[in-house]
DNA sequence: CTGAAAGCGCTAACAT
DNA sequence: ATGTTAGCGCTTTCAG
């Protein structure tokens, strides 16, 4: 299995080496017929480059690499997705890598990375810290979903406390007065959404919110048996609405609820909270927010191209004897929030979803209301309801394909 | 940001280049003191060595690239899964590359894994029909659910029609008499699961066998109007069981059946095929087949890893002067299939999953049952409902992390 | 055990 | 427009 090489493909078509070369990284330097030979020898000896040899002589590979703790969290899909078709649109193809929690894997993937002259890289460390050595990497790098990143550093995250407070307004708008609020906040994403309903209660001191800090984030029994319990509870002490940290939560409860003989969401209302589409199976829909991850990726495509940009101006500038303190500017000149196209939303929803704040260099994606039965009055649910078959209630449509 | 190279250490330590490049790659040729010094040199610069020169230079690159045409199916995720686990578990790392159905990116995507000199790829072709020039790559490659593969190419895909055969046994031996098979049937795997239903219908001259050749792959709706409308059947037409050919054709029915006022699996069995996580959300637990993708992802790994040793095997051997045909019984001998992992599931799961079936260089993944709720008699489907809480319908734990 | 030197396949200057 | 040549950073002989 020798590979062929250059050299061959020069001899093949009866040209020196270097033409070959220019009629491939460089086709309007060469005659046209001269390349039409170039190009038929390319295909008779099935030539391809070594891209090792093209990137060790001063190529660049226009590749960016995603390295994520997990694969199998609707999250991580999200941000594959996001992170994949914004980098094809800007250029770049996109190799994932996933760590399995493995700090070492995690370790060997980003020399990879930073070895195979990648781009750049979005990196979701797997602790909730970032480990030291990942701190100044050779190449861009910006972080997703890492509340505590090196300063200096670009990172983008969801706005989990935005969602918190959406959620809760929301069942407030839907006529709710007693609220419990389910989820064990031992993780930051669920303690910061605590905060932000604890923030909307602290708005509204007419509705009562009770917080039970129960509840795996991955799993609904428990979920289910919070929601059962809730509403068996006595007319006077039971709550109208619950509010799951993580819709596998809320999910549950819907679940549960409903088997301790009260509807949803006539008798209670549940909602969900991070837009979790592996969570939205139950036998009602699940109101809850937007799905983060497909912006978080999309957004982390964006300042990593941004960042590579300008890193690309500086050292050209730096070459031609500029200063480069003009460097750190061209990045933020280079970085602008372009229009969505977040698939199958309202253009209004969009909008919502682009307005993100930027603190420092770091993006926060804000959420924004997915509204379905589970907190519809019985008008509104009808809309939801699926179309021709009457009696059936709201099944939600399973097309994975165009929600994860 | 310019990389500290291998030259830079060698300045920092006091020692030669070619003494550094031995204390990275052959530690036990170096003097203790002397590899002390070295390493402490590369931590005080941060040296990564440049895997583009290494490679040039004639390393090799212990890693295995997977091209996959979607991610967000329940069966490419458990292929990454089952791909990584056995990469890393081989010492090898796994890239996952995501073509998004697009040849274009397919093609490149392929034309970086061999320009990386990667140690090998395992490709699932977008289309069914592998493209040509992916026939003949200079790498070690194996084939992923692709029906059509080139001569001597080695592949990996699940045993479509044994899952029709297994879930239709299953039924029959649950008491079913008149069957209503449901999928659109235009895609080869549910084409293929349906033939094996025929066959078993075939030995089973006393069951009747309907088939309704309609039903999105990836929709529940028309799996719920489909189900409707068979419940809704007077009793002496009505099936007594439905196959859906996907879980999620199969999740719809079970929705359906109910709306329409039949129990399941009391008035009417379901069951589906594909084992796909992603569609085991509704209100009773589906019966299926075993996920069949982190199986494929698994062997898959295997497969290539033995071809990548075999070769290694033959070139050594070539370069001693030894003629090459023994090259190819190198690789016979070297594959062999090892115990199974899966998690979560019974040693006697195991073991079925394992006993794969070898046509020429083709292995198929065979199912085993998975029976829940859905074809479950009252007293079994005691054993599979959620413990403490009676009153609540067995419903899917939705601890996503274990099922993908 | 160490150091010097010859490529790996390619790109990009340069020379023609 | 085409051919020639000097590296890119590293590994691996092969002499010391």
């Amino acid at each position: 299995m020798a590979r062929t090489k250059i050299s061959d493909v020069a001899r093949e078509a009866g040209v020196s080496l270097g033409t070959v070369s220019n009629a491939i990284n460089h086709p309007e330097r060469v005659r046209p017929d001269t390349l039409a030979l170039v190009n038929e020898a390319i295909d008779r000896l099935g030539y391809l480059p070594n891209q090792t040899a093209r990137l060790l002589a001063g190529g660049v590979n226009a590749v960016i690499g995603l390295v994520l703790p997990r694969l199998n969290h609707g999250c991580s899909l999200q941000i594959a997705n996001g992170a994949r078709n914004e980098a094809i649109r800007a250029g770049y193809d996109l190799i994932i890598m996933n760590t399995d929690d493995d700090q070492e894997v995690e370790r060997r993937y980003l020399q990879f990375c930073v070895g195979m002259q990648l781009a750049g890289v979005l990196v979701q460390p797997s602790t909730y810290q970032v480990p030291r050595p990942l701190r100044s990497l050779p190449v861009p790098v910006v972080f997703l979903s890492a509340p505590d990143v090196p300063d200096g550093a670009l990172s983008v995250s969801a706005d989990y406390a935005a969602q918190g407070r959406l959620i809760a307004e929301h069942v407030l708008s839907r006529g709710a007065t007693h609220i419990a609020v389910v989820g064990e906040t031992s993780r930051p994403p669920l303690a910061q959404r605590l905060e932000g309903v604890r923030a909307v209660a602290a708005e509204h001191p007419e509705a009562h919110f009770e917080v039970i800090n129960r509840g795996n984030r991955y799993g609904s029994s428990d979920g289910a048996r919070l929601g059962a319990k809730l509403a068996r509870r006595d007319p006077l002490t039971r709550p109208d609405a619950i509010i799951g940290l993580a819709d596998a939560i809320a999910v549950g409860a819907v679940a549960g609820a409903q088997a301790a003989g009260c509807a949803v969401p006539d008798g209670i209302m549940v909602a969900g909270c991070d837009g979790n589409p592996l969570a939205w199976g139950g036998s009602v829909s699940l109101t809850t927010c937007s799905p983060a991850g497909y912006e978080i990726g999309r957004k982390g495509v964006q300042m990593l191209v941004a960042q590579i940009n300008a890193e690309r101006e500086a050292e050209a500038a730096e070459a031609a004897g500029v200063p480069s303190a003009a460097a750190a500017e061209a990045m933020r000149r280079e970085w602008y929030p372009s229009a969505l196209d977040y698939p199958g939303m309202a253009p209004a929803a969009q909008n919502a979803a682009a307005e993100a704040e930027i603190k420092n260099r770091h993006e926060f994606v804000r959420p924004f209301l997915l509204e379905r039965a589970s907190t519809m009055g019985a008008d509104a649910a009808q809309k939801g309801a699926i179309g021709s078959i009457g009696a059936i209630p709201s099944i939600p449509e399973l097309d994975v394909g165009s929600y994860l």
